[in-house]
DNA sequence: CCTACCGATCGGTAGG
DNA sequence: CCTACCGATCGGTAGG
């Protein structure tokens, strides 16, 4: 599956062949057949185990008696160590979803969606108590999910930046952009 | 070539056939040959007119006398603007363009590199006068990028959000982040 | 513009 | 685990 996953985000689901996944990993295509279902039933792994990690993680943060604010720093915090160490959330996430076949495709969407909503909800409660200082949830939420998808792609560990300081800086960028008292002007 | 990046944008380039392209602007298979040189020909239309676009556009920005988070604004409208109006955008840089072929493939990736490089020199520039309170230019550069991704997937012109305030939102989000005199703590 | 068709490659199976 | 092989589909061409 991490073999699968890495593929996937090389070269994309389509153009990965059963026939570049079984060199991968020292094998003829047709062996594979013995370890797995089919092509799709990999992505189907892939994509639903990395839902269920978010939703379970979800949840505890959730229960927390913290404020809008650290509920939102924690979900950053999440989802940048997710992309920095688990090469398959990067594939469930990014694009590779779209691959799956009915009725999965809905069913993963759906649980998207359910995990879009019950974030923006912990914004919507920010926006509430004045921590912060945007509009529309909607933008915000998505804003955050994209800012952490480059990451992936470009960083890496040990070089120039560590770890921690990429995530304080990107959740500053963030945290401040929505916290912040002045509102820009277009012009 | 609209037909085209529309389909590479919902199935991907691998997963999109001639066939698909072919129903899509009412003809078989074998009759877009006449107008095309083939599959991988449109691909590198639509990213090379892209990616010189862009350019283009940086030209005119890099000319002006203006400030370092002036020209940040006016990067950020240019990428928002593109993103809502032009569907071959979407396709050349979200992903798809990993399908090219060398030597495109690389002369693809010099170009974008070479944009990134001038980008990110605006950045530095406005660490430098002090108006982005900022570390790494980097980090910057590759947020603002990835925070204008999820546009075209998620925003419908005209229904409760005007791109105007979309604009304004977005800007205000990540200018706000880059100004912010307080750096943030994590815990 | 079309019909007819090509060699290559795909995901997957049979059988041992 | 492998070799051998399947029907389907791919990008693209020939010929009119």
């Amino acid at each position: 599956m991490e073999a699968a996953a890495r593929l996937f985000r090389e070269k994309g689901y389509t153009a990965t062949s059963m026939r570049d996944l079984a060199q991968a990993v020292d094998l003829k295509a047709s062996s594979l057949y013995n370890h797995i279902s089919g092509k799709e039933g990999l992505l189907r792994e892939i994509c639903f185990n990395n839902a269920h990690r978010f939703h379970r993680e979800l949840d505890q943060i959730e229960i927390r008696e913290d404020s809008a604010e650290a509920k939102v720093r924690a979900l950053i915090h999440l989802h940048i160590q997710v992309a920095t160490e688990d090469i398959t959330s990067i594939t469930a996430f990014n694009d590779e979803w779209r691959h799956l076949t009915e009725p999965h495709l809905s069913e993963f969407i759906a649980q998207r969606k359910s995990y879009e909503s019950r974030f923006r909800s912990i914004i919507e409660a920010g926006m509430k108590d004045g921590s912060f200082k945007v509009f529309h949830a909607n933008i915000a939420l998505y804003t955050i999910f994209s800012a952490i998808r480059w990451i992936y792609d470009w960083y890496q560990p040990g070089k120039s930046i560590s770890m921690e300081q990429l995530e304080e800086e990107i959740s500053g960028l963030l945290l401040n952009g929505l916290n912040a008292d002045t509102t820009f002007q277009i012009l």
